[in-house]
DNA sequence: GTCTATACAGTGATAGAC
DNA sequence: GTCTATCACTGTATAGAC
């Protein structure tokens, strides 16, 4: 019987938002304390990692809420089906391109060293979700592995464009793209 | 009659490098003044701006350092060979992959309201110049305009994933893929 | 043009009361 | 668990001598 809301979840998930939003350098713990609804006490209380403790368990977090969101899918018989539920909720978690990736904000972060191990294994569920997928399609496991790599990489890569031309179209003509062609034989 | 040595250029690229290296926010001034072994009073001597006018002119300074790039390659009367030192000289610029890109990272900034005009710009230019290529290869002006904006999409995701994975084999190839497939019929 | 010295807000982080 | 108060330090930026 899980509480009406677990505060540990939602307090996450505006961390992840901050730091999706101002990047791992740019969030002050002032401007967490705020979005979080936390004094600076409080969340040294939740992290006593301080922020890079908070940055970690947002990763781990994250992964929890990925794969929750894929779980569903597992049932799903059809490849062509499958990617394009999946690529409804990168669709839906990106708002349209209009909001970052916390991998990225990461990794171009100043103590990107300390999330590395973690990172790493983030980009590689993200690339063998999708793999899987290529894989259920027919596809060999060498061009599966291939396509899927592609992909994040295009999704990324969109998600920098778009926000550096202040043109979310981008990234939906990027989704377009994987739509029609990321299981073409 | 150029100096023997220009020194506002080698500052600039000093900066560059520090940008690109600790992000916009990751970079403080004490690490640009250690970089450029400029102290910080002669810094804000020449950037009287600051720290966002450094980053500015950073910007124009990239903006000829490509376009003198690319210069020698106007005279290239074959796209497919265009295409090859054009990627060449990208290749080489993000040197295999290790690298970040400035633009991501001022994209990424908190103060990136102040660079969106530019940085619109500097994105907008390097798709036009992959898009000139691809329609001298005979594509139509639609296809050729979407094959740049892809090209310049997965450059960026390969940086990101490729630093993210900490391995830079993402980045080469995705530039081999560019290689291959960018002005294909 | 570069230096030393400094102003002063903001940083991550901690102590101790409640 | 949250609060106020405060720590030592770094942040950007400036003043004025040389």
């Amino acid at each position: 019987m899980p509480a009406a809301l677990a505060p540990k979840e939602e307090v996450l998930d505006r961390l992840l938002d901050s730091f999706r939003r101002d990047g791992y350098d740019g969030a002050s713990l002032a401007t967490l304390s705020k979005r979080t609804g936390l004094g600076k006490s409080s969340l040294y209380h939740h992290f006593p990692g301080g922020k890079q403790q908070m940055a970690l368990d947002v990763l781990g977090h994250l992964g929890a809420r990925l794969g929750a969101a894929f779980r569903p899918l597992g049932d799903e018989p059809s490849p062509k089906r499958k990617l394009g539920m999946l690529l409804d909720a990168v669709d839906a978690f990106y708002e349209q391109g209009k909001k970052a990736c916390l991998l990225e904000r990461l990794t171009a972060s100043v103590d990107r060293a300390r999330f590395a191990a973690p990172l790493r294994a983030a980009f590689v569920s993200l690339i063998s979700e999708l793999e899987a997928v290529a894989r259920a399609a027919g596809l060999s496991p060498a061009v599966a592995r291939r396509r899927a790599e592609d992909a994040v990489v295009r999704i990324e890569g969109a998600l920098v464009v778009a926000a550096g031309m202040g043109d979310a179209g981008v990234f939906s003509r990027t989704l377009g793209d994987l739509r029609a062609n990321l299981l073409a034989r």
